[in-house]
DNA sequence: AAGGATTCCTGTTGGC
DNA sequence: TGCCAACAGGAATCCT
């Protein structure tokens, strides 16, 4: 389930494999994912060069000079570069033969991920209303508390919304409002500015310890298992539902909040 | 228009 | 033990 994080990882890692290379070959064994791959994808790029790959949000961008193949990850995706002629397993969906020899590969069992094509990444609709990202200047505090005025919608929803703040999935939704001590059911509006400062922060904080995580445990993709690495990493209340909170020792309360499971800690989540 | 519900999908898990 | 329903989640889109 990749989150921002292992798809920064997942950049990090084909990146050096791709960039400036032609590629020579690309077969879509299924296209139908959450949009139609376009059927003409592999005329639009066969025989081009990946100029650079980009990450935008939980998109990577295959740079070309004829526009940009858009791919996302959905929830079970994963990009892979393989060295040796190694045959395509059940749900690799999409390959591109490099100039190198090497092979990218697309994986993804449920089929919620995609392969775009535009002329133009920044001004595509799932693009250009994007929020700021996460690790970027223009995010903090206050751009939270200006943004949740008027916002009746509960915290954790405002926190998950790619127009708000890209990048935070409910896992990592969870982990911050934990650190920020912020219930997830308050309501954006009622949120002050000094607590919004902690809360940008403890985002900050999760997601560039989870990219630096994921950074040493992912660091060849050549051949790798592909198995993400910030699984590995130590969740304070995701997954502990009904755990003694790690600050009070109170039991986790686990809920359900828009069909997502949400855990926090009554007494010092507020 | 904001906010909640629905939708896509399949591997894994838990209950009976 | 075996089967099947429930669950997992990103995020666009639909609905109220």
């Amino acid at each position: 389930m990749p989150e921002l994080p292992e798809v920064e990882t997942t950049r990090q890692g084909i990146a050096p494999h791709c960039e400036g290379e032609i590629i020579t070959k690309a077969l879509i064994r299924n296209g139908r994912l959450r949009w139609p791959v376009p059927e003409n994808l592999p005329d639009l790029i066969q025989g081009q060069v990946i100029r650079s790959v980009e990450r935008r949000a939980k998109y990577l961008f295959l740079n070309l000079d004829a526009g940009t193949v858009i791919v996302h990850l959905g929830m079970s995706g994963s990009l892979r570069v393989i060295t040796d002629n190694s045959p395509a397993m059940t749900h690799d969906h999409v390959e591109l033969t490099l100039g190198n020899g090497r092979t990218l590969r697309f994986n993804d069992p449920r089929r919620f991920g995609c392969w775009l094509w535009t002329n133009d990444s920044t001004s595509h609709p799932l693009i250009r209303a994007l929020g700021p990202e996460p690790l970027s200047e223009e995010f903090g505090g206050a751009l939270l508390f200006r943004q949740s005025r008027g916002r009746q919608t509960p915290i954790k929803s405002f926190i998950m919304d790619n127009h708000v703040v890209v990048g935070v999935g409910n896992i990592y939704a969870n982990e911050a409002l934990f650190k920020a001590g912020i219930h997830p059911k308050r309501k954006a509006s009622r949120i002050s500015l000094d607590r919004y400062h902690r809360l940008a922060e403890a985002i900050r904080e999760t997601l560039s310890a989870a990219i630096l995580m994921g950074g040493t445990t992912l660091r060849d993709f050549v051949n790798s298992d592909g198995k993400p690495g910030y699984f590995a990493q130590s969740l304070l209340v995701y997954g502990h539902g009904g755990d003694d909170c790690p600050q009070c020792t109170l039991p986790l309360k686990e809920i359900r909040m828009n069909n997502r499971s949400t855990v926090y800690c009554t007494s010092c989540q507020r």
